[in-house]
DNA sequence: TAAATAGTGTCTCTGAGACATTATATT
DNA sequence: AATATAATGTCTCAGAGACACTATTTA
C-alpha cells in the first residue's frame, strides 16, 4: 500500500472548512501538605468563569505539540520546577456544552492529567489566574469550580486512590530518603486510613525494588531512630496494596 | 462567585482567531472469533492513508455530541446493531504529525475507546470505507496501519488484558447463556494461556454476582452436560484474577 | 467400554489481618 | 523510669497452584 495522491489532496484541503475545535489541557496536580492530599487549584484571571477556581492548564500549541507536552509544559510554569514526579493521562472531556465559548462557535476539548510530587514549593501564579494554592482533597466538596473542573476532580482522585494500590507512586510523594513511616503517611492521606503498621512493612518491604534502604537513619523525634530508604525501580505491586476500609 | 461579564465576552469571542483543531474518535473493537481475539478493521476509502487498513472512527460532530456519542454512532454504524458489550474511553492521541493534513493547518486529535462485544456480526463498510474485516490479533504486528493506529491498537490491547485480571468484563465476550468452559476459552484467547480448569472454576463461582447459575444445560457435544450461566451483577473481581505466563 | 467433556476434592504454599513483643531513642 | 517511635515475631485464615479424582454423556 502506498500513500499516493495525499499530497494533492492535502494542497486542495481546506482546514477552516469546518467549524473549530480547540484543544486544551488540564492538570490535577497532587501533593501532600500537612498530611493531607491536596490538589493544586488557580483562581481565573480571565473569561469564561472568571473568578472561579479552575485546575491549571491551558491550549495545546496548534502544530506545535501534542497534549502531553501542553501539559507538561503547563506544569513546569505552575509549579516552576524541573518535574520529576509521576504523570500520567486522565480522560478527556468533550462535552459541547463544557466551556461556554461553545456559543461563540468554539468546541473546546479537554485532554486531562494527573500529577503526583512531593513538597512542592508554594505555586506560582500564571498568566491566566491571579492566585493559586493547594486545597485539601476533603474541601474539595465545597467549591464550585470552572467547567466540569469538579468531575475531573473526582475522577483524578480515585485515579490516585487506585493506583496507589497496585504502583509503587506512592514514593512520588515523598522526598529521598525517606522512612517507612513517611510512606505509611502517603498512603493514610491519600486513603483516609492508615494500613497496620506492621503489615504495611511486611508488604513494602516484600516488594523487590519499591524501596530500597540506604546505611543511614534520620535522627530520632523520640525513640528508634528510623532507617532511611530511596526510591526503587519496582513500578508494580504484585499481588496489589489491599484498601481499607 | 459570579458569571458577570462572561456574555459580553462571548459576544466579542471570535472562535476562528487561532487555527483549527479537528476531533476525532478512533474505536478498538474487540471480539472473539474461532478461539481467537480479533480486532475489527476497515480499509480507508478516502485520504489520507487511502487504502490502509486502519481503525474504525470518524469526526465528532462540532456542537452536537462528545467524543463518547460519537464513539458510539460510529460503533452503531460500524457494527450495525444496538450496542450491548462494554465501552469504555482508552485514552487520546494528539501528536501534531500523527495526522497529515497537519500540512494542510489541521491539527487533529483523537479520542480512542476500548469496545468488547461477543460474536459480533460480519461488519458493514462505512461511508469511508470499502472493506470491513476482524484480525485476529496476532496477525496485528504485520500490517502498517493508518495514522498511529499501530500505537492506539498496542494499548487497547494491553487495556482488555489488564481488565480481564480485575473485572467482569470477560462475560461481555460471551452471549448468554454460557457455559464456565465458554467463559474460560474467553481468558485463553485474551491472555494466549488458559488458566487451569479447576482454579478457573472455583474463582469466578467464588466471586459473588460474576456469573448466575441458571436451571439448564448446554446440549453436551461429548461428555457430561455443562451448566449454563448469566452475566451476573459483579463488575470487579476482587481479589484479582492472576494472569498466568 | 473407551474417550471426551464437566465438575469436585484436597494438599500445600503464599500472603494478609490482627496483635503481641522487642529495640532504641528522648525527656 | 516513663514515654514515644521503630522494628520484629507469630498465630490464623483466605485464597491460589497443582493435580488427582468423580460424574455423565457419546461413539
Amino acid at each position: 500500500v502506498t500513500r499516493r495522491g495525499e499530497r494533492a489532496f492535502l494542497t486542495g484541503y481546506d482546514a477552516h472548512a469546518y467549524p473549530p475545535f480547540a484543544l486544551t489541557v488540564d492538570l490535577a496536580i497532587f501533593t501532600i501538605r500537612d498530611g493531607q492530599l491536596s490538589m493544586l487549584l488557580v483562581r481565573r484571571g480571565g473569561h469564561p468563569y472568571r473568578g472561579f477556581w479552575a485546575l491549571p492548564g491551558g491550549h495545546v500549541i496548534h502544530g506545535k505539540e501534542d497534549a502531553e507536552a501542553a501539559a507538561r509544559r503547563e506544569l513546569a510554569e505552575e509549579s516552576g520546577l524541573d518535574w520529576t514526579g509521576h504523570f500520567e493521562q486522565l480522560a478527556t472531556y468533550s462535552s459541547p456544552d463544557r466551556d461556554p465559548r461553545i456559543k461563540a462557535g468554539l468546541h473546546v476539548a479537554s485532554v486531562a492529567w494527573v500529577a503526583l510530587a512531593a513538597d512542592l514549593p508554594d505555586p506560582v501564579a500564571g498568566t491566566d489566574a491571579d492566585q493559586a494554592r493547594f486545597w485539601p482533597v476533603e474541601d474539595l466538596g465545597e467549591l464550585d469550580l470552572a467547567f466540569d473542573h469538579n468531575q475531573i476532580a473526582v475522577d483524578a482522585l480515585e485515579r490516585v486512590r487506585a493506583k496507589l494500590e497496585y504502583t509503587t507512586v506512592a514514593t512520588q510523594f515523598v522526598t529521598e530518603p525517606f522512612t517507612l513511616a513517611d510512606l505509611r503517611r502517603v498512603y493514610a492521606a491519600v486513603w483516609g486510613q492508615a494500613p497496620d503498621l506492621a503489615n504495611f512493612r511486611r508488604k513494602v518491604l516484600s516488594v523487590e525494588g519499591f524501596v530500597v534502604p540506604t546505611d543511614e537513619t534520620a535522627p530520632p523525634i523520640a525513640g528508634r531512630p528510623p532507617q532511611l530508604y530511596r526510591r526503587g525501580e519496582a513500578e508494580r505491586i504484585d499481588p496489589p496494596f489491599i484498601r481499607p476500609g
